[in-house]
DNA sequence: AAACAAATTTAGACGAGACTAAAATAATTT
DNA sequence: AAATTATTTTAGTCTCGTCTAAATTTGTTT
């Protein structure tokens, strides 16, 4: 059995891995908040463990081994979240932080149970995909909204669970993942970008534009 | 923030102090499967923090604000039970364990929504009466099965939760809180007590039947 | 290429929570 | 009441995961 910390580290390894392609100390110390030295000193037990590969001052990669159990925590994490809104109604911007206390503590019969109850899901609450239980997930090729052109209409695929209040504002415009909405113009000077859904018009702040996922609708 | 150590003990010390009125070192070790020196060492750090008085020697007592985090755990470990059983239809010899990893991690909020979801239950699975948010438990005077005269009608009141194995034993007779039961004969030797349920009798072993309490029922 | 800055690792320490072995106290027998 | 046994506490150690401060390596300027 890993505990709890060991399990952290590797979930945000897979992450900064994924999202960075390189993963430093710097950024897991940032990340889960701990000093630079505790990333060191982590970073050897897990090597010795042989969950990571480790190059002194040139940062880590995950083993397959170590992916598999990444990838089964973030199954864990995304299934929970899921749970959490269909079943007892806990709002989007509140079910991340719930599945992060949870996700440790989910045995495989209730991972299975639960997976059975929501009709095994492909996605989560923020449209991330949920990787399967043999420890594969689905890659999409998808634009950040800040990079897409006006005038355009796309669908939202994915939106970054990472700011509650992000997703609150957007919730209380109607924006989910599968909504469609038209980008109708990018203002200037890092303005915001205003999409047109149910009719209306919304801003979107650039940085927030980042973290929103989108792919063209097709028509 | 209590750790999740210091939860569990305080939950123990309630356990051993309804059950027994005294708690002493050993009977914490027991049940927390942790040397004795290691008891002593948490009942000196939990004299510090006022959760319990501890007389050298003379075994512990919850303080009333002990009491209150130790009903807290309580319920959150009942309320998950029945939650577990009724919303996944996880088998009543199984919720006991989920719940005492689950038990640690369950937000106000999310203990909000079950309770409503469960529609402000009094009892787990095994007849065990939930604490209510404010810290307080119904008490129950009621016969271990053990004790009852033959030729008694009882109904079956409480079942402890702590040998999966009896739970399966009596779920497959159709043995639950609320069924009503004749209690046949007492075999002598120490043998078995006969219950009569649904036109069957079956045998429950004089250990098993200290762990079934019953009431007579008002035939 | 030398100097400086940034990132990473090492060294050493700490708090939690467990352990074993030994000492102290309480309970029980004789 | 003294001796023996059982229970509890103390003393000292260990692992885990964290920290700070100092040393090392890498990267970037000038």
């Amino acid at each position: 059995m890993l505990s709890q910390s060991i399990e952290d580290y590797l979930k945000a390894i897979y992450e900064v891995e994924t999202s960075e392609g390189k993963v430093s100390t710097s950024a897991l110390s940032e990340k889960l908040g701990v000093s630079p030295a505790s990333v060191t000193s982590m970073m050897k037990k897990l090597s010795e463990k042989k969950l990571i590969t480790h190059k002194r001052y040139q940062g880590v990669k995950l083993t397959s081994a170590g992916r598999k159990i990444a990838l089964e925590i973030i199954r864990h994490h995304r299934l929970i979240e899921l749970y959490l809104k269909e079943a007892l109604g806990v709002p989007w911007d509140q079910v991340h932080q719930e599945a992060e206390k949870w996700e440790h503590v989910l045995s495989e019969d209730l991972e299975d149970r639960i997976d059975k109850f929501l009709g095994y899901p492909v996605t989560d609450p923020h449209g991330s995909p949920i990787p399967s239980r043999d420890g594969t997930m689905i890659v999409r090729e998808c634009d950040a909204l800040v990079d897409v052109e006006p005038e355009t209409l796309v669908k939202v695929v994915e939106v970054s669970d990472h700011d509650p209040e992000l997703l609150r504002y957007l919730g209380g415009i109607g924006l989910y993942p599968e909504t469609e909405m038209t980008v109708v113009s990018k203002q200037p000077f890092k303005g915001p970008i205003i999409v047109e859904l149910t009719g209306k018009e919304y801003p979107i702040g650039r940085n927030a534009a980042k973290y929103i996922l989108v792919e063209k609708a097709d028509n």
